[in-house]
DNA sequence: CAGTGTGAAACTTTTCACAGCT
DNA sequence: AGCTGTGAAAAGTTTCACACTG
């Protein structure tokens, strides 16, 4: 919503939110699996459920987009599908390299639903000369030496890093000079990358410690429950958790998309 | 948060921000680096820099820890890295078990920085009788029959989910129910679970399709960008992009934690 | 005086609740 | 009658800017 609405009232304009493009990947994903059982409309409360998000917030993201429900009714699956997609840029398809053939990159380039939805694994890149030939998921692997030819040759703008730390950072520069902007690091490091190239970081540790966080804060709120218990009544059940919903929230972080 | 922080204003109270403890995991990571090269003390603007976010935030986040800093001069690396274990719950180890022991969860397993910061894999669990007693990084692969066994024998609280889609939410059930109350789902499906247990989610195709995104608006935007360099006079270089800032997301989403 | 700690402002995201369409 | 689309309120997050302290 940065640029008024002010007139344009009918063409969606630009400006969805952060928060609502991480969630799109979520609907496309539970309207696919609508469409393959042949399921002609859903509601927003059914849909959502499918997504794991309230009904509110999934109306909300596709008032973005435009008006494609019907009052009453709900959305056309089909149309739905078609609209999202459109919008994350997915009817065409993205050819994607992935560096780092390690256990990781030989797990992502086997990934199905990869080449499912408008990505086409077109080159997979390895530091190590013995990988050089070999085939993974139907695919040889080539020496790093390559990198550049093959960005250019094959148009590449989106790049996957599974890479040691260590490497990351340079093989990210390479990747950089030779025309890609927009970069998805499994790599456990910072990455610095000029204005106008996109960094995603999905990070094991990361998402561990997290989750410990909370693990612990159970523990704690579990003693401080007994005593309440103890003290009080009865009534202390389900009372402890803080925030419900039905809500599977991505980003768990804000993750939001970093342009550097 | 939740409950008024009304009075006890003095001792660091609960509820420190969520998007906060999504960055401390970030901050102990860089601190760690800056521990082994022995580096004393660090200011919020150096570290933040190291962790990819700006000053302000760091600061910020670290108000909600306590007053751990020294005015003039900066943090204590040592210090700082001990009371960040403490709040991540990370003093303690966590046993973890891995579920899905294919490419992905052969990855995970044999991840260094797991069990270089608080988590230990207690057991990796796969359905195929081929694996068992298989061993991947170095831990024999056991067979789903044990799961609930090896849950309890070893007080597991979380667990990993490396599945194909189709066997998640049945994986996760069990899990669940023999005494897990932490996820880290890296199947593409949504999972329920009942109130009290954390599911975080790690989704590689949903990552991609948000680059793709904003992949497209920069085509787009490129196109806008020369058509105004042409009409307009020169100054059309680095004025596109919306957002700037150091940062590097994490989350990208808001990938917060779901209570379900 | 360099650099933390923090109120207050700005912005983003979520939730509410209901008018309006089919 | 049912369900979408959306203003408006609430909640959460980031940024600003500066008082305060070692």
């Amino acid at each position: 919503m940065a640029t008024g609405r002010t007139h344009r009232p009918a063409t969606r304009s630009r400006g969805i939110p952060e928060a609502t493009v991480a969630r799109l990947p979520l609907y496309l994903r539970a309207l696919t699996a609508l469409s393959e059982r042949s399921v002609p409309t859903v509601s927003s409360e059914e849909l959502a459920a499918a997504a794991g998000v309230n009904s509110a917030k999934l109306r909300k993201d596709f008032s973005y987009l435009g008006s494609y429900g019907t009052r009453g009714v709900g959305y056309d699956v089909e149309y739905l599908v078609y609209q999202i997609s459109r919008e994350l840029g997915l009817t065409q398809d993205w050819p994607v390299v992935i560096v780092g053939i390690g256990n990781l990159g030989a797990a992502l380039a086997n990934y199905g639903g990869f080449a499912s939805r408008g990505f086409r694994v077109a080159a997979l890149i390895d530091a190590d000369p013995a990988m050089a030939g070999k085939p993974v998921a139907g695919i040889p692997v080539q020496h790093t030496d390559e990198l550049e030819a093959i960005i250019r040759d094959n148009g590449v703008s989106i790049g996957v890093i599974a890479t040691p730390a260590g490497a990351a950072q340079q093989v990210c520069d390479r990747l950089v000079a030779a025309g890609v902007t927009s970069i998805l690091n499994f790599a456990p490091t910072v990455l610095s990358v000029p204005d106008g190239v996109d960094v995603r970081k999905v990070d094991l540790s990361i998402e561990l410690q997290i989750l410990a966080f909370h693990e612990q804060r159970k523990a704690g709120e579990e003693a401080a429950e007994v005593a309440a218990q103890a003290a009080a009544g009865a009534p202390a059940a389900a009372a402890a958790r803080e925030k419900s919903a039905t809500d599977q929230g991505p980003d768990g972080d804000v993750p939001a998309v970093m342009p550097a």
